[in-house]
DNA sequence: ACGGTATATACCTTAATACGTATATAACAC
DNA sequence: GTGTTATATACGTATTAAGGTATATACCGT
């Protein structure tokens, strides 16, 4: 993939925060929805763009869509990636979607669900990747 | 300046290589424009663009504009020049850039002048940021 | 002043992007 | 099957970007 591509990736602010989302952990489109406060369609076209071009995978989960960051980035994007990490600890917002993903995280810990919605409705599944 | 901006920046493979070629060292635009083998105007409107967002700073030296990286880039955008420099060591066309400069260095350090044309013309001057 | 070289900008066209509204698809519960 | 939730896509619009041609500006040499 051409390190232009993975830049233009990065050129938008949703994306980033998207990408600071997906570091080190998996998420479905509606926690991403949630955090970041953006309309579902803008999200899903966020990622959807991600996805064409390399920066995330996706498997489906029963109802849901769950993106992760790839397990074998290219040398090219694991520098971007990491530099991209380095860069946003600084950067308030970013910070703040961190935060608003753990409280998230940890509420539906509590009430349960494996995914996004208040009840609870799937039990437990292995996570194998299936793409 | 924000993280967006700079991957804008970083988001076209015409002004990747003028930041390759600038790593280091400073350059006028008709050295920049002759080892890219690009026409001029979009040379100098892809150099507008990164001055425009702080990723180059110029100089005027008699009938040149020197272009250089600014001398003190923030924290994010070191970083990811840090980054961009990292990558590009392994991709072709950026190698040919650094060899054509070489060459063309070479050649004008043998045939004496100061700059871009084939004959000399302006005495050594000092090489003092103006701005 | 004039002519020449180096660089920048105006203007145009085409393509890509971002966002919104509305609708389609996929998986589930019943 | 129907209804519901989650996600994706189609389509329209406004903005931005990239490239080209032509022209303007800046500096130099005379």
């Amino acid at each position: 993939m051409k390190l232009t591509q993975i830049y233009q990736c990065l050129c938008d602010q949703t994306r980033l925060r998207i990408l600071n989302l997906l570091h080190g952990r998996e998420l479905c489109v509606c926690h991403i929805q949630e955090i970041l406060g953006e309309p579902q369609v803008k999200i899903s076209k966020h990622l959807a763009y991600l996805r064409a071009h390399g920066l995330v995978a996706t498997r489906r989960e029963a109802n849901w869509v769950v993106y992760r960051l790839p397990e074998r980035p290219s040398r090219d994007l694991s520098a971007n990636l990491a530099c991209l990490q380095d860069c946003v600890r600084e950067i308030p917002v970013f910070g703040r979607d961190s935060a608003r993903l753990t409280r998230l995280k940890a509420k539906f810990e509590v009430s349960s669900p494996i995914c996004c919605t208040t009840k609870a409705r799937i039990p437990q599944s292995s996570h194998r990747k299936v793409e």
